[in-house]
DNA sequence: ATATTTTTGTAATGATCATTACATAATTAA
DNA sequence: TTAATTATGTAATGATCATTACAAAAATAT
């Protein structure tokens, strides 16, 4: 019997090839996508797993049985699905023409959110916020895609510099932490202030700095 | 008989005057204090009763039968207590000859704090962050906080535009938000770079658009 | 003295927590 | 057809949760 199929697919249960064993029913990133997003709102500690059950209508049974790890396991997954996300607008950025206005156009575009995505803040650094004396190994996740997020704001300043686009000569290290604080920042002040116009104002300051 | 002694000091329990029943053996602020530190770390949700009895050093009995809120009048109180660091740190900015050399002062001495504290981040900002879909009181309370901490640098710079030490022309409340959007963006990058030359660069960089 | 009031410590309380056990269902392999 | 395997749903499990009940302690008031 031919079997290789499977490993084209690692194994990815909705397109496994005639394993044994009853079928799964649930879709498992449909699943990951539903947890992500109680977790978004309630947060780690305060999401309890009768709230993940409700949200993908899984019992504990299935839940246990896809995501050994239990709850940690969920988040890890979820805050994973955040990171794909981010790796999708990097990929975007790439093959952009003008990346900065790329970047700009993305802060720019959070002032037009509505108020219930101004009070969810963002996952990273909301988990970034709450678990460094909960749990050492989500937080450090959460930190990492921080991380990475900085990285593709200096690599692209930096480049920036080179070709003009932007004309502040200090460091492109510190203009890119500068850029990520500027987005941690905002994930907080627009719980405060969920105006656009305020919002809109306070993100063309924030990057005035940049040229 | 004379009670009136009573009235000057609000019933604070440390100065009560010859009241009847088994004198209290806790003193209330530094039981909120502790309660602080803990919320501080862990959050609201992930505190338990049992952490707070153990840091405390009180009974359930004692706990409930002075803060009858329970676990959320217990966070508000410690809430409190961080909005009255910030107003004696206000009037001070009242007296000061200079006021925005002592906002640039107290954001340049973030970068000092050592790796725990940069940890622990701001626990207004951190509440404000966690509880939006938790507990809306305790988020308005901290909400609140942080816009009064915005109010002061806005009132601060606006003055400071009059004087000439804040040459930046831009609208005082805008700058204003800025700054504690800075404050917020801070508190989260510092839990990703505890580490005081990175924060002064940053911190350098984030004050820079005022002059 | 005795009644009144307040604080304290301990022991419930019932709810909810994350997790596991297990029988049944649904599929493929032999 | 039957054995093997995987997924599912339900029902425990024991721990921990926030909160309350209550009796004893310690003070003042009468």
């Amino acid at each position: 019997m031919d079997n290789n199929h499977q490993d084209y697919y690692f194994c990815i249960d909705h397109y496994r090839n005639k394993m044994r064993g009853r079928p799964a029913t649930y879709d498992n990133d449909a699943v990951v996508l539903k947890a992500q997003e109680v977790f978004w709102e309630k947060g780690y500690s305060a999401t309890s797993l009768q709230d993940l059950q409700n949200a993908t209508q899984m019992g504990s049974g299935s839940l246990y049985n896809t995501f050994r790890g239990g709850k940690k396991e969920l988040f890890s997954k979820a805050l994973q699905q955040r990171r794909e996300a981010f790796q999708a607008f990097k990929k975007e950025l790439k093959q952009s023409a003008s990346p900065m206005d790329l970047i700009r156009d993305f802060f720019s575009s959070v002032a037009l959110a509505d108020e219930h995505t101004h009070l969810k803040g963002c996952i990273v650094a909301n988990t970034a916020t709450a678990l460094a004396f909960i749990d050492n190994d989500l937080e450090a996740e959460a930190v990492n895609i921080l991380k990475d997020v900085e990285k593709m704001f200096t690599d692209t300043i930096r480049e920036a510099q080179r070709t003009g686009a932007v004309t502040n000569p200090a460091d492109a290290a510190v203009l890119g932490r500068y850029l990520i604080t500027c987005w941690n920042g905002l994930n907080v002040t627009r719980r405060m202030h969920p105006h656009k116009e305020k919002l809109k104002a306070l993100i063309e300051m924030q990057l005035s700095i940049l040229r």
